[in-house]
DNA sequence: CAGTCGTGGGG
DNA sequence: TCCCCAAGACT
């Protein structure tokens, strides 16, 4: 045997040949792309969209080509730079571990995935990426792709539960490829797959190259049962009110002060306003920097 | 562990 | 239009 015991041999060769052949071309997936960069994207893609993310990584990665360079940078550039990408505190967070990398690690990012784990911002799946898809270590990443495709193809359940379990941290090890090399790319290749084939609102099976031994496709494609899905509201809600403050300070050039009143223009409810805006500083999303004057943290 | 935390695009 | 959800982390 080469890195792969018998009956997953099938089903490794299957992914891996897929992913060659319909592996979208990425910028942190090219071979000049190190694992600062691969961090730097995974943190953006954190609950974002690819297609958003990518204009804001280029600039990113020009302006901060090493830890080191956003290290030395204030925290609120950083969240200047991160612009409408959503969840501005994962900025924040990048900036910390920046610096963490910096100040622990000689300005390289760490290898071990414990170290990884004991990054701001990084937890576990984020960790077993960096570690996986830019050190090519053998490690199950389990994100919300991967979750649905081994749901589907193993459990044969339309969604996985909510919550990571147990039970899929198995499932997902022991498919994992013995040579860390291979379970590299198939990490990246699930999911991939999950990505653009095996999607939550509608699968394209008929392009799936393991529709053949799907558990879910062979159960009849039987529809989800399990508790509702969480909807994540937002409209009249805090977020949305600190994504409104938070755009107009972003919009002020660096050493610009915003007066109270012109953050008092995006809301409406007072009290609402004020707690949204007690949250981002005590966030340290915003800086008070005066008696009703803000800015974003120099 | 369920709630919180942005934003925008597609069905 | 409205609703879903997109490479999660943290408390």
């Amino acid at each position: 045997m080469t890195d792969t015991a018998a009956p997953a041999d099938s089903l490794h060769r299957t992914v891996l040949a897929w992913y060659a052949a319909h592996a979208r071309e990425l910028p942190w997936r090219e071979p000049s792309a190190g694992p600062w960069a691969v961090m730097v994207s995974e943190f953006m893609l954190q609950q974002t969209p690819v297609k958003r993310v990518l204009p804001v990584y280029q600039e990113w990665m020009e302006r901060w080509p090493a830890p080191a360079d956003l290290a030395a940078a204030p925290s609120g550039e950083a969240v200047r730079a991160w612009g409408r990408l959503g969840y501005p505190r994962r900025a924040l967070r990048l900036h910390a571990a920046a610096t963490a990398i910096t100040e622990r690690h000689g300005g390289e990012v760490p290898t071990d995935h414990a170290e990884l784990l004991a990054l701001p911002g990084v937890g576990e799946y984020t960790a077993a990426a960096v570690a996986s898809f830019a050190h090519r270590q053998r490690h199950a990443v389990l994100d919300t792709n991967v979750r649905r495709v081994f749901a589907r193809l193993v459990d044969g359940s339309e969604y996985p539960p909510t919550a990571t379990t147990a039970a899929e941290r198995r499932t997902a090890n022991a498919l994992l490829p013995e040579r860390p090399e291979t379970a590299a790319t198939w990490a990246v290749a699930v999911m991939e797959l999950g990505a653009l084939v095996c999607t939550a609102r509608s699968p394209e099976c008929g392009r799936c190259p393991v529709a053949d031994r799907c558990a879910w496709r062979l159960a009849g494609s039987p529809p989800y049962q399990g508790p509702p899905r969480k909807g994540q509201t937002y409209a009249g809600t805090d977020r949305q009110v600190r994504g409104k403050l938070l755009a107009v300070l972003r919009a002020a050039e660096q050493h610009q002060l915003v007066p109270q009143r012109t953050l008092d223009a995006v809301w409406p409810d007072p009290v609402q306003r004020a707690r949204a805006l007690d949250g981002l500083v005590a966030d340290g999303l915003v800086e008070p920097v005066g008696p009703g004057v803000y800015r974003l943290p120099g």
